[in-house]
DNA sequence: CTGAAATGGTCAGCCTGCCGACATCCCGTA
DNA sequence: TACGGGATGTCGGCAGGCTGACCATTTCAG
């Protein structure tokens, strides 16, 4: 990928425009780009040397594995999110990222270069810090849920979160498109396959939603709260 | 509090370590220094002006409030730690910060001037950021924790890691000043008062540990593993 | 010293939601 | 179009651990 393409790709990234062309210009030389089908697995916590990754198009989902290898969906990403060793730090718990939607594209530093190039640009480092401050809040509301809620609760959640994010209006009618098994999403939300199975149905009896393998629409919003 | 002893509390901070004195005394105009004894709120984050919070001594709890007015013992901190609006947004969940032992003492910063002291030293940004990162990897431990593990073993996890950390050997046995009550300590792992007492009494029977009020002698650590 | 509040101990009952098992459905591929 | 594998649907059984209830013990202020 030449220089021109890479800058228009990193141009408009929320991470980085703090930053004037030169400083750009001078990222640019150090990103690597990356592509990616559906189902491709971008990046393995293990085998890879220190990272850090930005998505700059497409869905991909994070996998963590235990030492007893049972994976559990730990996040969903979508464009202009962050992966990889972005804490900075080089111990990583196991997890690895795979593509969910078809031609993801991301661009990812190497640890020591990135810090190099933070250290450089105060604007930079005060912003790249909200944004793990960002995930830190996240994970921190995630794991309140997990402690306060139960799963029906957790569902209607998470259906609602999704929606506000990527939900399409239609008449009354919000139509997610969705690239989630139910296996997924109850990774997600902490609960088992068969229990995720059984809410949609009680919730589309109570007729707060219709689904289908491939999109999810929602008839009543508010009744998810 | 003067200058000076403002200066001395700074100095040997993990963080501020990387500022050279000039930085280091610009930072002591902005801080503002509080003490507290056991028992009393050091901060409320509804009615408090956006604050970052350092412990200089002492230890204190971090406890959220959920919408329904539910209380969970979210941390435990220690000397060096940073809480109060440190990720840098001023959104934050309803939480506060109590003393547990006495003689607690902390100092904090506006948001506003945090940020700005950051923005001039990009050699704390990064180690601010650094620390943000560990704190989210740490966040992310106790999720999989909650994932993965039943209560006895979290419970199990608990007092390992809290033994690495402020246990003191003597001849074979770990003691551990205890400042905990069972409610505190199931709230941390996520669990109830009475599984906590009963837990604690199985590892007693066991010969793993003996525990009282005041203190938890680990006699087997291998055996919480 | 005394009484109230906080902490710890114990138990029966029960409920959420996990687990295993199996049937069915959908869809891409040959 | 037939096949196979992944995704979904459904159910009974059951256990971890929460709930509420009550009492004993310790702590601490007045």
């Amino acid at each position: 990928m030449n220089l021109e393409t890479k800058y228009w790709h990193l141009h408009n990234h929320k991470l980085f425009n703090v930053l004037n062309s030169a400083e750009l210009k001078e990222i640019c030389l150090i990103t690597n780009f990356k592509t990616a089908k559906k189902g491709e697995i971008i990046y393995f916590s293990h085998d890879e040397s220190n990272r850090v990754y930005t998505l700059k198009r497409g869905t991909i989902k994070i996998v963590e594995i235990d030492e007893k290898g049972n994976e559990v969906v730990k996040d969903i990403l979508q464009t202009g999110d962050l992966f990889g060793q972005f804490t900075l730090t080089n111990q990583a718990l196991d997890e690895y990222a795979v593509a969910v939607s078809d031609y993801v594209t991301c661009c990812s530093f190497k640890l020591d270069d990135f810090e190099r190039v933070i250290e450089r640009n105060p604007a930079l480092a005060l912003q790249y810090t909200k944004w793990i401050g960002f995930r830190l809040k996240r994970m921190e509301n995630r794991y309140a849920n997990l402690v306060f809620k139960d799963v029906r609760a957790r569902l209607n959640g998470f259906l609602a979160d999704w929606a506000s994010k990527e939900g399409t209006n239609h008449a009354h009618e919000i139509i997610l498109k969705n690239y989630l098994t139910h296996q997924d999403i109850a990774s997600l939300i902490c609960s088992t396959r068969q229990t995720v199975t059984q809410l949609f149905n009680e919730l589309k009896e109570k007729n707060i939603l219709d689904y289908s393998r491939t999109e999810i629409i929602i008839k009543n919003l508010a009744a998810l709260n």
